[in-house]
DNA sequence: AAAGTATTTAGATATTTGTCTAAATAACTA
DNA sequence: TAGTTATTTAGACAAATATCTAAATACTTT
């Protein structure tokens, strides 16, 4: 749960997130939607995917990362426990 | 919304979180649960408040927190439209 | 095999954050 | 009003974090 919260807690990654919502997409291809460096970038991926929040996939020459949607039951029960 | 992030990411903060769940309690009440100094969980308070997750009222020499669930909509609904 | 493209790793740095102690503020009590 | 209790504010400090550039790794293409 904290590396689930800690990896939620930077807007870049959850933009990132919001991006693989829509599709699939390689290091590079997230990368351009940021004014930021690749290294950070894949940084910022690197957090994600601890948090199992993404994972990645090798495509020949790029890597393809995917949204990961399972791990995000933990965080939804426990938002409703509060709420009850 | 990044301050509700902010928010909860700490352990601590969650913490207290959960324990105003179940009841209003005052400063010294949250603080005898964590091995913490006071400064430091009236500091953690302050940001939890910040994020509007929870409120304060003044009851004589005390001061009680109480749990303010309705931020959570917005949580709530931005996990949901990545589950879709 | 050499050159080019995609991505990550390493190392550095400035900022943010969680914690502490000491002091300040506010309210109750004798 | 003086002392006690509840809580916050102020200031300091170590650890964590987001970012960068430079270099390394891995794959593709010619």
């Amino acid at each position: 749960m904290n590396s689930l919260f800690k990896a939620l807690n930077d807007e870049t990654r959850r933009q990132i997130v919001d991006l693989l919502k829509d599709k699939d997409m390689n290091a590079g291809e997230i990368s351009n939607h940021f004014n930021i460096s690749k290294p950070s970038i894949s940084h910022h991926l690197d957090i994600l995917k601890r948090a199992d929040l993404i994972s990645s996939e090798k495509k020949g020459q790029f890597i393809q990362y995917s949204l990961n949607t399972s791990i995000l039951e933990d965080l939804l029960s426990w938002i409703l426990t509060l709420k009850k």
